[in-house]
RNA sequence: AGCGGUAUCGUCUAGGGGUUAGGAUAGCAGAUUCUCAAUCUGUUGACACGGGUUCAAAUCCCGUUACCGCCGCCA
């Protein structure tokens, strides 16, 4: 029997969920799912100043919004808890310890002006910057010359000179020469793991089969795998993801506006409409159908098929399908999400049934929840101010002739008659010898909506009511 | 600088020794219309460059270029 599929996102709780994180967790959950194994969330907090609660609760709940649920974790636990490694700074210094006790590792009492120094001949030299390893055969007089001065040791891997090659599931073949990567920190001076340390300890702990991630890990993979062997522990296997740019090809940064994944769902971009797409960033449907639900996915899904490149995130797509999502999404349930963007009006105007009846009304040419705010505007309030486009409607000679019609318009709908109240609206907008039908709705629109364009007229009509109706193309007619 | 990665329409991508190089989105044009930014139809647009290998290269190999990443007691 194989061996169960274990993977895992790890976020560093420094900042909200980026949309980069995102996607790998995606990737991460798509490939367990499509293996019957188990996805873990794992809190990366060793570096303890820039964590934060507020930005693990964020990540918590921006990974639920999107339906990446995982089997493990700190919230639920699961068998190789704890899932947080602020938890189990005791386990790093015990596998240090062996490291240091077999020989693998040692301690470092270089200081970083030292260091710098270091690093500063090596520039000038014009050769790469690889650590001397100084510190390597300390004698025990040394060690403790140094600790007197009051120096604090960090420890640090003895990475073995090699050309090391592994495969990548993603990228290929791979290869280094590990003698240019020198050794490396796994412990710091103030006695927490360094990221490549906890990485590996954890990974090896939890059972991890397979390491997806960005390709901004690859140059720390020939370090991990180092420490793996040293610890005679089985390696995993990898994968790495090509990176998301900006529009501008740069890292997605503030700068560019939305990066985390609350940003996106703040300006309501919905959470299914986001996963679909950021899934085709790297991914591609076997059918061609675009969008597809996560379960779609999944079936669809295999590591091999991810792009090796980096993609660009656009908005033009993303906007394409949350307007597809929102148009096909069932009518209670979009205005359940769009009442958080309607809350600065008086909602007790109307009943559920007529809310419902108003995002309906205006939904179809919506690509972004927030845009629901202004597009429902004219349904609140006893009065309208026209726009300009409006106005200069208003203005036209025709107008007054237009507006006095359409009082006995009105009055002759039956409200409860959709139908037959549509038929009216049609004939009386072809019963103008000099007025086109276009403005002669353009007319009516303007009174009740102060606007050019919005929901059909014969909802506004529905919706408004008779007395609300009347009152507004009696205001607009001046009396 | 060094090391590693990547390269198909503007963008996301399919394909991959012989194809009219396909789709989506954006753009453009038209249709439609109870106003429209929705919808429908049509259309512009790409294999980075140079050498090989081959009957045949966008596809395989080498080099160049560009871009991205890594070189922390950040993760």
């Amino acid at each position: 029997m194989a061996e169960e599929v274990r993977v895992r996102i790890a976020p560093s709780p420094s900042g909200n969920l980026h949309v980069g994180t995102a996607r790998t967790a995606l990737f991460n959950y798509l490939f367990a799912k499509k293996m019957g194994g188990k996805f873990v969330l794992r809190v990366e907090d060793t570096d303890l100043e820039r964590s934060s609660d507020a930005y693990i609760k964020n990540i918590f709940d921006s990974l639920k919004a999107m339906g990446l649920n995982w089997d493990e974790g700190p919230d639920i636990g699961g068998p190789y808890a704890p899932y947080t490694q602020s938890e189990k700074f005791d386990v790093y210094k015990k596998y240090a310890k062996e490291l240091l006790d077999k020989g693998f590792a040692y301690e470092c009492f270089c200081t970083q002006e030292e260091l710098d120094e270091e690093k500063q001949r090596a520039i000038d030299e014009k050769r790469p910057h690889v650590y001397s390893g100084r510190c390597r055969d300390l004698t025990e007089e040394e060690k403790a010359k140094f600790r007197r001065e009051g120096r604090k040791a960090v420890i640090r891997f003895k990475m073995p000179s090699k050309i090391m090659k592994f495969h990548d599931l993603i990228k290929g073949d791979l290869e280094f020469d590990t003698s240019l990567m020198g050794d490396f920190v796994i412990m710091k001076s103030n006695g927490s793991p360094t990221y490549n340390f906890a990485v590996v300890i954890d990974d090896m702990q939890m059972a991890m089969t397979h390491i997806i991630r960005g390709e901004d890990h690859i140059s720390n993979t020939p370090k991990q795998i180092a420490i793996y062997e040293a610890l005679g522990a089985k390696v995993p296997e990898f994968a790495h993801v090509g990176m998301i740019l900006a529009p501008d090809r740069t890292k997605l940064s503030k700068r560019h506006g939305a990066t985390a994944v609350s940003d996106f769902i703040e300006q309501g971009y919905l959470p299914e409409a986001f996963v679909n797409f950021v899934a085709l960033l790297g991914w591609a449907p076997s059918d061609g159908v675009e969008i597809k639900t996560l379960d779609e996915i999944i079936a669809d899904f295999s590591l091999e098929s991810i792009s090796p490149s980096n993609s660009i995130f656009e908005f033009d797509k993303l906007n394409w399908m949350n307007g597809q999502y929102i148009r096909s999404m069932d009518n209670s349930e979009l205005t359940r999400r769009a009442l958080k963007y309607m809350q600065q009006y008086n909602l007790s105007e109307y009943s559920t049934e007529k809310l419902e009846e108003i995002v309906a009304s205006v939904k179809e040419p919506i690509t972004v929840l927030s845009e629901i705010t202004d597009a429902v505007e004219y349904y609140f309030g006893e009065d309208v101010q026209p726009n300009i486009e409006a106005q200069d409607i208003l203005n036209a000679p025709e107008a007054k002739d237009v507006l006095s019609r359409s009082i006995n318009l009105v009055n002759s709908f039956d409200f409860s008659d959709h139908d037959g109240l549509v038929e009216k609206l049609m004939a009386f907008r072809k019963s103008f010898e000099n007025v086109k039908p276009k403005n002669v709705m353009w007319t009516i629109r303007a009174a009740l909506t102060g606007r050019l364009r919005g929901a059909e007229l014969s909802a506004v009509f529905t919706i408004l009511g008779k007395e609300r109706c009347l009152h507004r193309i009696k205001k607009a007619l001046g009396e």
